[in-house]
DNA sequence: CGTACCGTTGAGGTGAGTCAAAGTAAGTGG
DNA sequence: CCACTTACTTTGACTCACCTCAACGGTACG
């Protein structure tokens, strides 16, 4: 697999905050030995909805899914996270039990920081602080929430606009086409989308009979971005995924 | 009209951070003097999605409505604020323009704050910075964007869970009954639980019907707070509402 | 006493959910 | 390597909640 460009360099957005901070090399050090890395399999959890958030997590490689159950267990997943990218920080900073679970859906290389060393250094260390409330700021939840969620936005459009917010975290060609491969089953897409695996497999037949985009199992071939954009009338928001953060 | 709980001393969150923080009464008064109170009628916009955000906003009285418009102008709300709510800080944080609209639902005194300040402010002391974080962690809006816009909720479930979320905001005799004034329209409401007016006015209906809440105009009669209660299965979740943050 | 907007009601259409069943892929053990 | 199990995916028929469109009643305001 062709290593993903967030990962290049040095492995996740905590330690990216840090890097581009004014934490002294002592306290980086402090850091770097409670981290603790563990591997974690397909479909296990991360963490579960109503535990405490005792750290914060990130992942090094693979993909997780937060979803959040309501009181009769149904499940509406509301975030894919990638290489590179944090989790549990809002529990960790609203001090409240994890409002969401965050189920492994590849095998994943997980980094995790104890609770009392991150709030250490937000309380000593402001141009940390400062990236921390951007990304918590910028937390693409909501915003995605209101393209993969809203009815009044048809499956098939829901299914594209998450084909190009997986795109963009993912490698693609310049040349205006695009091979992509989802890391989640259909089931999850349709909880992704807030729909049901029947109209994501109708989707996608319908996606595949125009031309859009050809789904073959998990992965997908794009032959022009252009159609692909075409379908959905989203603005271009800025996203919080570059390495500079 | 009653005074609200939470405008009873102070007036705002933000100043109510301030006064829970380690911040210096010099600071205080600094922030204090850079302060503007405009009065804003209803309809009017406090601040539009896509311009520069120059500042926080909080609420002395009255409602407002933020909203998220898409390409095509399809206007989607996401948030009623009420009296000592902050609002605009997630864009000021994101160092992003504003995404959403806010517009008064009704007449409105909105303190405003300039962002070199507040940004000053948090830099400075760590204990107003972890209470905006927490603020920031526990925002609402993702929240109850899954209570009042999930589809597999059908629109008269969603419009009890905005009249539960309304009630949490206002006062309410304990006696288990309950007088309600909706401070937004009909078709604001629709926007809320996206969906239209008209199923709104059907689902008023048949709620008058079945007498869970008994609308008249723009206030609400609840006779049982139990029985609106049962009509949703959503879970207690804590609320950053409290005047102690 | 219009004008304009808001709110309600009715009739009809439809996208997506539900249910059931068949097809396909992925493991597992002999 | 093949039977077998299991889970995932797709398809079809049916249903329904909500949307759309259109008309009408109410209320505020000049």
């Amino acid at each position: 697999m062709v290593p993903h460009r967030k990962c290049a360099g040095i492995g996740c957005k905590l330690r990216e905050h840090i890097r581009c901070s004014d934490v002294p090399a002592a306290d980086v050090t402090r850091l770097e030995n409670t981290m603790v890395v563990r591997a974690v399999a397909r479909d296990e959890k991360i963490f579960s909805q109503g535990t405490e958030a005792t750290g914060l997590y990130c992942l090094r490689s693979g993909h997780t899914l937060l979803w959040h159950a309501d009181a009769f267990n149904h499940k509406t997943a509301f975030r894919v996270i990638g290489p590179g990218e944090m989790m549990g920080y809002r529990s960790l900073f609203g001090e409240d039990a994890h409002t969401a679970t965050a189920q492994a859906l590849t095998a994943c290389d997980v980094c995790y920081y104890p609770k009392k060393i991150v709030l250490q250094l937000v309380d000593e260390f402001p141009g940390f602080a400062r990236r921390f409330f951007r990304t918590l700021a910028r937390d693409r939840g909501p915003r995605d929430a209101l393209l993969l969620r809203g009815q009044h936005i048809p499956v098939r459009t829901r299914l594209v606009n998450l084909l190009l917010l997986m795109n963009t975290n993912e490698m693609c060609p310049e040349d205006n086409t695009c091979v992509l491969k989802l890391p989640m089953l259909r089931r999850d897409i349709a909880a992704l989308l807030a729909a049901r695996p029947e109209s994501i497999a109708r989707a996608i037949k319908e996606l595949g009979k125009d031309g859009i985009a050809i789904f073959n199992g998990r992965t997908v071939n794009i032959p022009s971005l252009d159609a692909l954009n075409a379908e959905t009338n989203r603005e271009q928001l800025p996203l919080d995924n570059s390495v500079t953060v």
